[in-house]
DNA sequence: GGATGTGAATGCATTCACAGCA
DNA sequence: TGCTGTGAATGCATTCACATCC
């Protein structure tokens, strides 16, 4: 790799181990583990050493040869490296069960995200407070949007809705979806959607379940 | 391969696209399409054509050349293959938010899953009903998982619980576990654990969302 | 000695490209 | 002609193995 250029991109499947690894070290941070080898690291979570160093190593160089990883220093720069190292404020999209729900979930703090408002079209919800937080109308979310600075929507509105009403959270100025909704959305390059449908997770587990009886 | 040949099994990210391909035929099955190509089913999920029908062919053979797949057909035989062409009893356990919430997922019907009871430690909360589900004690849940023959659980307990509580499912005989719990479970290898942490989910939204804009 | 960081080797998934069938 | 199914080719991710440093 020459100076000029181009930063090639790390690879898709490493960045989503760094969320398991800033995971894993944050727990053992909590237990006063202050070093940690690839080796450890690896093992608390089925992974071979050298596939832990290589995904360190797309990022830069966090280590000390005979020594291993400072662990506090490694969950500042995976925080760094994955965003998360500030607050982010977030809107949640639909008043329904699986909403109120989201917005009751504690994890979400704990990871610096900000739950600000709920948005729904209900106009016998809009005005109420579900867990603290507003409970607005759809109508308003661009100028919220704007007001706010808010860059991140968590989706969660009936499947007929949802490709509809992520249009409008796109047109609002969002750039980040985290879609609850059992569908592909179409949203233009510049936003980022990363989904979660939970009857898919269990129909994996199923398959999984039925592979492993088959081979014992 | 020669006729002696173990079946090799399919590349794990192809049974992940499965349930994709099968949510999106349904979709188009409610819209009355009858026959779909390689071509369009790939355009509909951003995969190519290529891929589309390798996934298909670790499996079998569904296509028919020159006129494409049959819609009805393709997903009476993906579900089969994914085993969701029956009903699943499912136990929750854990009644906290995230628990009810899920408790009240209409999705999970639809795809023939069947929430059958909520299992919590929490006495005050035993002998309840919530949506239409009987809370019941922690303690009985080896003798109900025998006697209704139950092989999935979701797992929606704070995380200091989740080991402790995923053992008690384990001895209870049940066999795939879907994990809410921001942590790796550690269960033998028989038993199949798929994981949802929602706050990852969150972070790698944020760091697609930064990847984004400093590429435009 | 003990551990990292990294080129080289391997293995796996995706894509290509085309023979074969409706 | 239109589209599948599939070997061959490519490209990407993982693993190996070792030079390097504390």
């Amino acid at each position: 790799m020459q100076p000029g250029d181009p930063k090639p991109l790390p690879p898709d499947p490493a960045v989503r181990r760094l969320s398991l690894y800033l995971r894993e070290l944050e727990s053992m941070l909590r237990r006063g583990k202050s070093t940690i080898s690839s080796k450890e690291l690896g093992d608390a979570l089925s992974l071979t050493d050298a596939q832990v160093r290589k995904d360190f190593a797309y990022f830069g160089t966090f280590g000390h040869p005979g020594v291993g990883y400072r662990v506090d220093d490694l969950v500042k720069r995976l925080k760094h490296i994955l965003g998360t190292d500030r607050q982010w404020d977030v809107v949640l999209v639909g008043g329904g069960n699986l909403g109120r729900a989201l917005s009751s979930y504690r994890g979400f703090d704990q990871k610096g995200f900000r739950l600000r408002a709920i948005f729904d079209v209900d106009a016998t919800k809009v005005g109420q407070t579900v867990n603290d937080l507003p409970v607005l109308s759809m109508k308003d979310l661009p100028t919220y949007v704007k007001e706010h600075g808010v860059k991140l929507a968590i989706l969660a509105v009936p499947t007929d809705a949802a490709q509809d009403v992520a249009e409008q959270l796109v047109d609002a100025g969002l750039t980040g979806i985290l879609n609850f909704a059992p569908l592909k959305l179409n949203v233009p390059p510049k936003v980022a959607v990363t989904s979660v449908d939970l009857a898919v997770q269990l129909e994996q587990l199923v398959f999984q379940v039925n592979v492993g009886q088959q081979g014992v």
